[in-house]
DNA sequence: AGGCACGGCTAATGCCATTAGCTTTTAAGC
DNA sequence: GCTTAAAAGCTAATGGCATTAGCCGTGCCT
């Protein structure tokens, strides 16, 4: 029963920045084990000490984009409410994903239980920043669910470059804010 | 000068169409030139007789889905305008995500030159439909983009399974087709 | 009859993930 | 300070896959 504490040296956390600094600077297919071993300055089979495979590493990486993308939503949406905090969500989002689009697209991949969590906690944000609107519970699930679509699907068109027409895309996005916000204001069918 | 009619056997289309069946079974993670090959009843270098590389037959795979997507789109949106034309185009994306799941989950990729040309296509079905609202071109241009980011979206999420709580998808859906048909109604403040 | 282009095949290369097994380093506990 | 065990690193080996090179049979066109 020794102490299991070690070397300093890397770690999971120092793995997982390392593969996000690689992904940021040279896209998505970059990111393999071997890169990430070079950047690390070590031998591709000792990041398995830290990483039980590439696929966990992945998933770590996504833990942590979502959290920080929680983060700096939980921030920006704190003291606002209704149609600002909307406003002030969609718009930290798009932010987010100028800032660092390769390391959006190296997100959007299989779902695995921990990032999973990690995801529920943002929705966890959302349902806060709908909380003004007059809403059922299930209601409100329907309506964050709306937003992450038209978030999601902008960034990741956005990403992947597949806006081509010159009209700027700053003026669509205020568009798809415009319609989600008249679309939680004005009155729905029921179901 | 010969004329370059040859055997039968496969073909650049067959590949494709192998390759999407191998695709709608086993998933985009499935997606080989092994398994092709082998689906093929052929050795993996044969391929490259049909197909420059597997980037190339992503890129065929991306074109055939986006077309039968448009088929499909051109004949549910024909002879509606305005809300029931939105309505009919959305209603029939869903259906193709929601039937081909793993091949919607197979197009999310990189954006080839060819590819584009068949989105294009889309686009234009999209703003055909726009047509009946009162819109400028540039107007048109980002009600178009905001239908993809929300279909899109929203799809994709579908597709990952990243929609976990039991309420229905299908009133979700719902919602979104609300918002998007209500939005491009309300007035917008100018650009 | 003959040639040639097409389409298929085998062999070979190189990258990558992953595993096995050995060595080194570190930090506790004495 | 010395021991020691675990953590963390390394080299070597395996197997899958994409891709390339070069060979062979087949059938159409002349």
């Amino acid at each position: 029963m020794r102490a299991p504490v070690a070397r300093a040296a890397l770690s999971a956390d120092a793995v997982v920045d390392v593969a996000l600094r690689l992904v940021d600077d040279e896209g998505p297919a970059a990111l393999t084990l071997a890169a990430v071993a070079s950047r690390a300055g070590v031998a591709t089979p000792s990041l398995y000490k830290h990483v039980r495979n590439l696929a966990e590493l992945r998933a770590l990486m996504s833990v942590r984009i979502i959290d920080d993308l929680a983060e700096r939503i939980g921030g920006a949406v704190l003291g606002r409410s209704a149609d600002e905090a909307i406003r002030a969500l969609m718009t930290t989002w798009r932010e987010y994903v100028v800032e660092h689009p390769h390391r959006y697209s190296a997100l959007v991949q299989t779902p695995e239980p921990t990032a999973a969590q990690a995801g529920a906690r943002l929705v966890d944000i959302m349902l806060a920043a709908l909380r003004a609107y007059d809403m059922q519970d299930t209601e409100a699930i329907h309506a964050v669910r709306c937003l992450r679509a038209a978030m999601h699907g902008f960034a990741v068109l956005q990403a992947q470059n597949a806006f081509q027409r010159p009209e700027k895309l700053d003026d669509t996005y205020d568009l798809l804010i415009h319609m989600v916000v008249t679309g939680l204001r004005t009155p729905h069918r029921r179901t």
